[in-house]
DNA sequence: CCGGTCTACTTGACATGTCATACACCCCGA
DNA sequence: TCGGGGTGTATGACATGTCAAGTAGACCGG
């Protein structure tokens, strides 16, 4: 383990850029948000996954594959939500343990209210200064990263 | 402001991906670096901004550039780790305002501990994955996007 | 040397996220 | 049908991050 090979001047370029990249865009992306629709990152995501299911009702697990979050930071959030009426919480006759989520006529408005102007500042930062290749290029390096993850993920849950 | 140009199908899969991939990044390592060193990505990103420093030594305005923190938050996390016994404050003779930063012993012998560890993890799940040119478009895309949000900036600030 | 204004940092209240744990309910074999 | 072992979700304690406001020293024009 001792002295593995150190990242090279590319690589740790890469890095550090790509690190103080994310902390400025979402930190941008959140104010934004906030200011236009009073809402936080994690509530777009939220109510974004919603409108993509039938009738703005998913089960809290769905929710957590789609966000990739941790279960019990949705269940928290979830809750924070519905104390300022974006969802609502639904029992689900198939299956007693499970808790269906239900998008809210405000949270609905919000969300369509909050969309265009958070596409408009995500194409504005993001996708404007991007030509079609390094568009398809970060998306490849995405799917690459999170595929090793999910290897490592599936090694270690084996073992 | 009425129905910009949403996301075609390639950014928004890019968008998506994207975000998936650091969320699981970063809890990937940060859960490495817990168990390995018992400490956290942001107790990790501050010490080893001190080594890039002589002695160890910074001050607080020099962080919070170089990690691209808020400021505030850079003044409570260092109050956590001088709890810990990682970072002392001094005085600063120049300036009465400033707080110097250094970096104890223990606070370099944890970073050295965790370095190569750390390390290894950032290289085996993004980097080995990707080729050079993936790396020198990560880092292009990283940096458009910064240039962009810091136009952006300077343009608010004038106004 | 006085006041105003800037700069560097800290603080407190509060929002958010994490981990471990609890809990109710489903499923399945004896 | 009883019990044991998952599953799906919620919760409590606590770590972390944010925003707004506060403090204190520096700088500068009179």
């Amino acid at each position: 383990m001792d002295d593995p090979r150190w990242l090279d001047e590319s690589e740790h370029g890469a890095w550090c850029s790509y690190i103080a990249m994310h902390a400025r865009l979402m930190a941008q992306l959140h104010r934004q948000l906030q200011h236009d629709a009073g809402l936080s990152l994690a509530d777009y995501d939220v109510l974004s996954q919603l409108t993509n299911h039938p009738a703005g009702r998913a089960r809290v697990f769905e929710l957590v594959e789609a966000l990739q979050w941790e279960q019990s930071r949705l269940s928290h959030h979830l809750k924070r939500m519905q104390g300022r009426g974006l969802v609502t919480r639904e029992y689900c006759p198939d299956d007693g343990r499970a808790a269906l989520v239900v998008l809210t006529p405000e949270g609905r408005s919000a969300i369509e209210h909050a969309a265009p102007r958070h596409v408009a500042a995500v194409r504005d930062l993001v996708f404007d200064v991007l030509t079609p290749d390094q568009v398809a290029g970060l998306r490849a390096v995405a799917e690459a990263v999170l595929d090793r993850i999910e290897a490592r993920d599936d090694g270690s849950a084996a073992t």
